[in-house]
DNA sequence: GTAAAATGCAACCTAAAAGTTGCGTGATAT
DNA sequence: ATATCACGCAACTTTTAGGTTGCATTTTAC
């Protein structure tokens, strides 16, 4: 199954499945909420006030970075993350499309049968 | 961490996590493009021309419904199913806070870096 | 009334996810 | 120079996800 989006790249729903699968996480999505702020923010910032070790920590950062939702830059010792917006986009993107898809179907079945009633 | 939505009903993480999480795979997203023809769907009809078995994908089905997104009745034998389109139009609403967020974000530094200039 | 269809349920298997501990290695502050 | 900070990596454990087989039950078609 296929479905192209507005840069008219054509997307598997493989892709979108890897990215809400990495948001499909209470950790992941709070990581994702504390890098909204703008700054990048290193893994021991991350890492800091949570109830998991720091390795469990960077395991969550990497399957984030995997579905592209986040980038990281060394910068001495420090290993910083900051969000990518790009795939939050495709996947609401997508979401739009299902809604879309479902709004039409709906009227066709409507109009189907106001001419069955004819 | 919470958030509020739309109709200012207050939506924890959890829950998000749970829908993304349910959209996480790739046979439950080709489901879901099934189910949005907007016709109810068996099944059995679901589960024809799949690799996998009818029990597997009974299995995936409740995990869609345990997000909400899909529900079921039963017909005689069967057991139909449709969407549910309101927990699409929730994750979607939560992406464009993300968005909003990191935008409003990155222009409160943009313009900290400007005031720093002067 | 019997066979076939549609499903539910339980037991089981396997692989992956989530997390831990332990240890090694560069960078940095003092 | 030497602690200490920030991190990477590997091994390991436990839990969960995804899938299967086998069998029972309820509808429905003929």
């Amino acid at each position: 199954m296929f479905h192209s989006n507005a840069k008219n790249g054509t997307v598997k729903l493989q892709n979108y499945a890897s990215v809400f699968a990495a948001l499909g996480d209470e950790t992941r999505l709070s990581l994702v909420s504390k890098l909204t702020s703008g700054r990048s923010h290193s893994i021991s910032q991350l890492a800091e006030g949570s109830k998991i070790t720091r390795q469990a920590v960077t395991k969550h950062l990497r399957v984030l970075e995997g579905a592209g939702l986040v980038h990281s830059t060394r910068n001495g010792r420090e290993q910083l993350y900051h969000l990518d917006l790009r795939p939050f986009k495709d996947i609401e993107e997508y979401l739009g499309f299902v809604s879309k898809q479902w709004d039409q179907a709906l009227s066709r079945l409507k109009s189907f049968v106001e001419d069955e009633r004819k």
